[in-house]
RNA sequence: GGGAGCAUAGCUCAGCUGGGAGAGCAUCUGCCUUACAAGCAGAGGGUCACAGGUUCGAGCCCUGUUGUUCCCACCA
């Protein structure tokens, strides 16, 4: 570690270091110890496949800060970091890397692709939790898992089983979402709508008796091929007759019944709909009502199979445009209407999704939405802020079941077999060797792989040990705190408190904390296809991680979007900067002394108000921190490091540092104090700089990161003081105030005569006033009257600067009545609420009591600048 | 169609349970005052979107309107 503070702060010379210090010293480590309370946070796991990102980068700083707060305070704070195996986006890259050697995942068949996978995830896996390790995470990097690792993926058999056993998850055949490109099936949380533009095709379909035709309108005629009804509502009147006659499906020349159904909307296009039931989820469930056939006309990657006649082998929009002209060839076409509308897309690669029917593995989602809902409507679990709450029951209470195979190789392979010869279904946790129906042991697994997010739903307690009975998952579940974007609120939260519920019987974590997204100067998200993304990595190495950290939580409010910037994040740069050169300023003092970090047993007045300030930032920044109230917390630390302790308490210790005496002594102890305590208050925020400075300082224990993080202490409020020293600074801020309206540089002293009723104050301040408002002299009377003065007035005191050259008496007169002006307005203010009945009957007394202060204050003030006016004419 | 967020200084945003509007950046003025010019001292700048309401008192609570962003649904 540095002995000594470099001359300036260069972060990307000590924040490695640190790091590795940090590594080195296992403090990230978090044990099972009953004599502490833990704290658990679980990492949401990013994907293998993923780089780091700017909102990565937010939801890191965030749970960082939390983790090493808890920890400071004494909690066995646990952070648990892990990957995420990503299979549709790993299996798309290894894919797409194999296509550059000329080869095909069918052609080397699962286990080699298997073996190419584990070796990507080998190669490229760890990269992004290193690029974590850039900002400062103090995860146990001992306890990182992987969802595919052994203990992971026993859980993910166990619920597979457990739920398969109870009835919950079943297998049939559905219309799902599928995406051609990836040729597998999606979940519809994993479908985005986008809007797009379209065309309406009104379309003739004949009566089969020749007595009419009926015109319908779609967006998809291809699909036509495989329409198996026609349907209308039950009491449109234009259409009541023919219902139960059939139609002459063109092109095709199949004879289709027309059916009633209320989900036809009559005032909508022709009020006819075409039915398609295995391309379309609606038409599904038409078809479902109304027993019709299901005939699927494409292959899975969108082309038309033996079901299309002659149009086989066409991709479907290729599809689309043959039979558009045979139709208009056919007389079938009435016309094409240009339309915008909605179109499903994968969320992997934007392919538009060909809803379709097969047959899948499912959740059954109601029975384990109910207990879910009910763990958050009864506030065991918190989600904050409460409006994401909303959007958590609508999803909940909505929610269809969930289609959980996928047609990939990479992932938690089903564990559900079967027998050849029976027909026999076996879900088990183990290899089954016979079929336990028929004894015979013709068995095949089932091929397809799990959704992600089933094992990302276990993350809270597979990563604990679950199903065993691990003394961590004893001791650190249910998990605390959850930290993530409102993006996967659907994804991942919904089911991760589900999937706990229904397993451990305890919801998965107390609190989910919710975070918006990052955003470029333009308000647009960033993303990698706009290519206005920020790298994070290239704004550690200009700012330092602990500019970047400052920027993510400084200005938001929960939930809240953040705007990025170069501008604010130099201003993040120059907060580190302003800390360091005022610790390089306490180093010049203490050092060569033998400086305790303690407080002395004299606190002088200035000492006694910084001490008290800074024991209410302590108090204020912790019931921040508990409320996640992150942005004001260090908004409060921000203006107390600057305004309080830089720009005041230094400059006022300044005047006592020069004496050898004891004063000097107290004020080097506190300087170092105040500043020990402001580390140890900003470490969470900004951990490198922080632990950096104080190494350099007098101190105990071995890091920052394990010190006592500060507390309200009643003893140290000094409001007498407080008090004492506002009357001071208010004079300081007055005079400079009129020293610079008359544009007189800090180079020309003047004496400084200050009239008050708190003489002993001033006269204690006095040496503060020379220094900080260059006064020459200043000497305190309780009845001067100065001819000829500058004349200032604050609350407390009548200040006379003679400047006789530069005193315009008008312009004095002028700007005293001016003053004298505002503040009779205000004081009418103060006396317009006391006169209020209804405001002295009704607001509370503290309020109350607060006007009557002001009010006498202004008087007061009034009275002075009366008797200033009166003496300059 | 349903829901949510946002609207506060020129810009970006805070404003915690209602009790005299704040910060950063930008602008202007004066300072190299030996921790920091990445700085110091000061100044200007706001009908808190609009209209009602509740209240002694509203940026904050309620209703409505407008603008804007997002989420869900997916009527073929």
């Amino acid at each position: 570690m540095a002995k000594e503070l470099a001359k300036s702060y260069s972060p990307s010379e000590f924040e490695d270091r640190i790091y590795d210090f940090w590594l080195k010293g296992n403090y990230f480590h978090a044990e099972v110890d009953k004599s502490k309370k833990p704290y658990t946070i679980i990492m949401p796991p990013p994907n293998i496949t993923g780089q780091l990102h700017i909102g990565h980068a937010l939801d890191e700083t965030l749970q960082d800060i939390l983790i090493r707060w808890r920890r400071m305070q004494g909690y066995s704070a646990l952070w648990l970091p892990g990957t995420d195996h990503a299979s549709i986006a790993t299996e798309a890259k290894i894919v797409e890397a194999m296509r550059k050697e000329g080869i095909t995942k069918e052609e080397i068949g699962r286990e080699e692709f298997l073996k190419r996978a584990w070796e990507w995830k080998k190669e490229y896996g760890g990269r992004i939790t290193r690029q974590f390790r850039k900002l400062g995470s103090s995860c146990d990097w001992e306890r990182e898992r992987f969802t595919m690792d052994e203990g992971c993926s026993k859980a993910v058999k166990e619920v597979f089983v457990k739920l398969y056993e109870k009835g919950l998850i079943y297998r049939g055949e559905r219309i799902i979402n599928w995406c051609p490109h990836c040729r597998t099936s999606i979940s519809d949380a994993e479908v985005d709508f986008s809007e797009q533009d379209g065309s309406f095709w009104h379309l003739r379909y004949p009566l089969t008796d020749k007595s009419g035709y009926v015109e319908l309108a779609t967006t998809r005629p291809e699909t036509l091929l495989g329409d198996t009804a026609v349907a209308v509502h039950p009491d449109d009147e234009r259409y009541r007759d023919i219902i139960g006659k059939t139609v002459t499906l063109p092109i095709v020349g199949r004879e289709i019944p027309i059916v009633a159904d209320t989900y036809v909307e009559p005032e909508f296009g022709t009020g006819v709909v075409k039915i398609t039931p295995a391309h379309d989820p609606n038409d599904f469930e038409v078809g479902l009502r109304h027993n019709l056939e299901v005939i699927n006309v494409m292959d899975d990657t969108a082309h038309m199979n033996n079901n299309a006649g002659k149009y086989e082998g066409m991709d479907r929009y290729e599809c689309r445009k043959a039979i558009v002209k045979d139709l208009e060839e056919g007389g079938f076409l009435v016309k094409i209407e240009p339309i915008k509308h909605n179109v499903g897309t994968c969320y992997r690669c934007k392919t538009t999704v060909e809803p379709r029917v097969s047959k899948q593995w499912f959740v059954k989602m109601k029975p384990l939405a109910e207990p879910a809902i009910k763990c958050v409507k009864d506030g065991r679990t918190k989600i904050i802020p409460d409006r994401f709450e909303k959007v958590y029951f609508h999803w909940m209470e909505n929610i269809k079941d969930w289609c959980i195979s996928r047609q990939l190789w990479w992932g938690h392979r089903i564990p559900a077999w079967y027998c050849d010869d029976c027909g026999e279904i076996i879900v088990s946790k183990e290899t089954p060797s016979v079929c336990p129906k028929c004894g015979k042991n013709h068995l095949h697994q089932d091929e397809d792989t799990l959704d992600t997010w089933f094992s990302s739903a276990l993350w809270p307690f597979s990563t604990l040990g679950w199903p065993d009975k691990t003394p961590e998952l004893e001791y650190f579940y249910p998990t605390n705190t959850l930290v993530t974007g409102y993006d996967i609120i659907f994804f991942w939260v919904a089911r991760m408190i589900f999937s706990a519920l229904e397993q451990t019987g305890e919801p998965p974590f107390s609190t989910v904390f919710i975070h918006g997204i990052v955003r470029d100067e333009n308000g647009v998200k960033m993303s990698k296809s706009l290519g206005n993304g920020v790298d994070p990595i290239d704004v550690i190495n200009k700012y330092g991680s602990d500019a970047l950290r400052f920027l993510l939580v400084t200005g938001n409010s929960p939930g809240n979007d953040i705007r990025y910037s170069e501008k604010r994040i130099e201003a993040c740069s120059n907060f580190a900067n302003k800390l360091w050169n005022a610790a390089r300023y306490v180093h010049m003092n203490i050092d060569g002394h033998d400086v305790e970090c303690r407080l002395p047993d004299n606190l002088a007045t200035d000492d006694k108000w910084i001490v008290s300030k800074l024991n209410n930032v302590a108090k204020e920044v912790s019931e921040n921190l508990e409320k996640f109230e992150l942005g004001i917390a260090i908004q409060k630390l921000y203006d107390f490091i600057w305004d309080c302790y830089c720009d005041w308490y230094i400059e006022l210790a300044k005047t006592r540092l020069n004496s050898d005496g004891e004063d000097a002594g107290n004020a080097r102890q506190v300087l170092l104090y105040v500043l020990d305590r402001i580390l140890r208050l900003l470490h969470p925020f900004m951990p490198y700089i922080t632990e950096e400075i104080w190494q350099t300082l007098p101190h105990e224990g071995e890091t920052i990161m394990l010190a006592k993080y500060p507390e309200y202490n009643s003893e140290l409020d000094f409001p007498e003081a407080v008090l004492e020293m506002e009357r001071i600074m208010d004079a300081i801020r007055a005079i400079r105030n009129r020293r610079a309206e008359m544009n007189v540089p800090p180079s020309r002293k003047a004496k400084v005569y200050i009239a008050t009723k708190f003489p002993k104050t001033f006269e204690q301040g006095a040496p503060f006033v020379e220094k900080l408002a260059s006064a020459s002299e200043v000497k305190v009377d309780g009845s001067f009257k100065i001819d000829g003065a500058v004349t200032i007035v604050t609350a407390d005191a009548k200040i006379y600067i003679p400047m006789d050259e530069l005193v315009d008496k008008e312009a004095e007169l002028l700007r005293l009545n001016k003053e004298l002006e505002q503040v009779k307005k205000r004081l009418a203010q103060s006396e317009g609420k006391l006169n209020n009945r209804g405001f002295t009957e009704k607001a509370p007394e503290a309020v109350i009591e607060k006007v009557k202060g002001q009010a006498a204050k202004e008087r007061e003030q009034i009275a002075l600048i009366k008797a200033a006016i009166d003496a300059l004419i």
